[in-house]
RNA sequence: CGGGGUAUAGCACAGUCCGGUUAGUGUACCUGGUUUGGGACCAGGGGGUCGUAGGUUCGAAUCCUACUACCCCGACCA
């Protein structure tokens, strides 16, 4: 087993790369930098998007949608953020194509736009030059609008789910009458993305706040969650940001409070993209392929017969069905493969290599004996069970697999989290991979030169972080807090 | 965008240095049969613009030039 896969300790990211194609997530496409989602990958990205759908939904959020192209003028308004995206951005210049001299296609040079468009990076311009025209008083607000899109950074280098040219996302925009308030959307947004990682993903990670020199362009403060990955890298895995008043000043929009003032509007933005599908990946896929939380997992069970000849399979077929439709009365998503152009063993080695989180065995001797057989993905136990109760069996058993992978995600994170309180220390530590909590004197400079010495950079200042005076590790100078390192994504 | 590597059947590769029958192997695919509790076996069969475009040559997968894509290392980034 798990010849079919590099192992991780040969060559992780060969590993990952091979992962995502072989469990039919993701492939190259024809396009430089862009990836085509396959069915099985997008029906997890779907479950990713339906569940934070709803986390939205419920805390008081609506859908919007805003175009894909971006007047090249707005981008110039806040400074800041045109300097984050300006390196990156794709520009569409022509609106028509015309046939060339020799049989080709080509770009009509008569049809250049009068002012070039550039596809999306983000969308903070667009919507708050719209916003603008929404908001009048402080009747008006808040607005808490969210968006599910795609969007494009031109990116030098990519790699599936983890950067790519182009990719999904959603992308939530608020405006709120006061600083307070948009400050708690912030925090709010941050813990909904935290809840969703570590009770649906069951990926546990750490809320902070960026520093200046990691944050996003254009933002006051940025918050994210970091995850850490098997191989001991950080990946960020969602943001938000408190905007202050930057995007309402770039765009002029102002409100008139209760007292008859004219105040600018506060704001946040926050998201997460398919980014995610990595580090889901990352968090705890195997040698012997994915492995995936329940609560993601387009297929939760899969039952594969066992059978010699067509009489036995009639009978196993007839069983195996009543199976499911138990298990699809409960809720539970199951996959009844009785083709019989593959062996069971093709069949048991694809699943796992696909993630399915359990598997059912039912053969002649189990329908003899009333039982059938349990295997669990996360752990690779088989175990037989009687066939009454498969219902509860088999919750009971989705719930443990999210708990087990989660704890061990957790477990992993603990015995890779570490204290330096010197460079020598911070180095063997940052070498090794894992977080690496330490003093720093809260500059710029001293965080750059840390990074060009070892490659780690500040992940985050975690929220509610325990204050104690120390030393920088670099610069000796004081410090009142430790704040989380690490080599990232 | 800088440095290195790779590109030959769906996939993984050999052949390239040193040009010369009809481009080969494994796997996957198709047909028939035997099989089926951890990626079955036997027999037969189909599949190739050798990444793309030029060039050198009697002759190019092989030599030369340009381009494109992917992988690794850097810089940048979610």
């Amino acid at each position: 087993m798990g010849k079919f896969l590099t192992k991780r300790e040969e060559d992780y990211s060969q590993w990952y790369n091979e992962l995502v194609i072989k469990a039919d997530l993701a492939e190259n496409s024809a396009v430089r930098g862009c990836m085509v989602i396959k069915p099985y990958g997008y029906a997890i990205w779907e479950k990713m998007r339906d569940a934070l759908d709803k986390m939205f939904k419920d805390t008081g959020h609506v859908n919007a949608y805003f175009p894909l192209f971006i007047p090249k003028s707005f981008f110039s308004k806040e400074a800041d953020h045109v300097e984050g995206f300006a390196k990156e951005c794709a520009v569409v210049t022509h609106y028509r194509l015309k046939n060339g001299e020799n049989g080709g296609i080509e770009v009509d040079p008569d049809a250049k736009l009068e002012e070039e468009l550039i596809v999306r990076p983000t969308s903070e311009t667009i919507i708050w030059n719209t916003y603008k025209n929404w908001i009048q008083s402080y009747r008006d607000l808040p607005i808490l609008c969210n968006q599910w899109a795609n969007v494009v950074r031109w990116e030098m280098r990519t790699r599936l789910f983890l950067r790519t040219a182009e990719f999904l996302w959603q992308e939530g925009h608020t405006a709120h009458a006061t600083k307070e308030e948009a400050i708690a959307e912030t925090r709010q947004m941050i813990n909904v993305y935290a809840d969703f990682a570590e009770n649906f993903m069951a990926m546990p990670v750490i809320k902070g706040h960026k520093t200046a020199n990691e944050r996003f362009a254009g933002a006051l403060d940025t918050l994210t969650i970091e995850a850490l990955m098997q191989d001991g890298k950080a990946l960020q895995s969602g943001t938000s940001h408190f905007l202050g008043q930057n995007f309402a000043k770039a765009f002029d929009v102002k409100f008139a409070t209760k007292e008859g003032t004219e105040e600018y509007v506060w704001a946040s933005s926050w998201g997460v993209s398919t980014r995610l599908m990595g580090a889901l990946v990352m968090a705890h896929s195997d040698d012997n392929g994915l492995v995936l939380p329940p609560k993601l997992a387009p297929i939760q069970v899969v039952i594969v017969p066992i059978y010699k000849g067509d009489e036995q399979l009639a009978l196993v077929r007839e069983a195996g069905n009543a199976i499911m439709d138990e298990l699809k009365a409960a809720g539970i998503s199951v996959k009844f493969d009785d083709r019989d152009t593959h062996k069971p063993g093709w069949k048991f080695a694809e699943y796992e290599l696909k993630g399915v989180p359990v598997r059912i065995a039912l053969g002649a001797r189990d329908l003899e004996n009333g039982t059938m057989e349990i295997a669990r993905r996360d752990t690779l136990e088989k175990n037989t069970y009687k066939r009454e109760g498969v219902t509860e069996i088999i919750k009971n058993l989705l719930n443990d697999i999210q708990n087990n992978i989660f704890q061990k995600a957790l477990k992993y994170r603990k015995e890779h989290t570490f204290t330096a309180n010197n460079m020598d220390e911070f180095k063997e530590h940052i070498e090794k991979g894992g977080f690496v909590n330490a003093h720093w004197d809260g500059t710029t400079e001293t965080e750059l030169k840390i990074k060009e010495m070892t490659k780690a950079t500040i992940r985050c200042i975690p929220i509610g972080n325990t204050q104690e005076n120390g030393k920088c590790i670099l610069t000796g100078k004081p410090s009142k807090e430790r704040v989380l390192f690490a080599k990232a994504y």
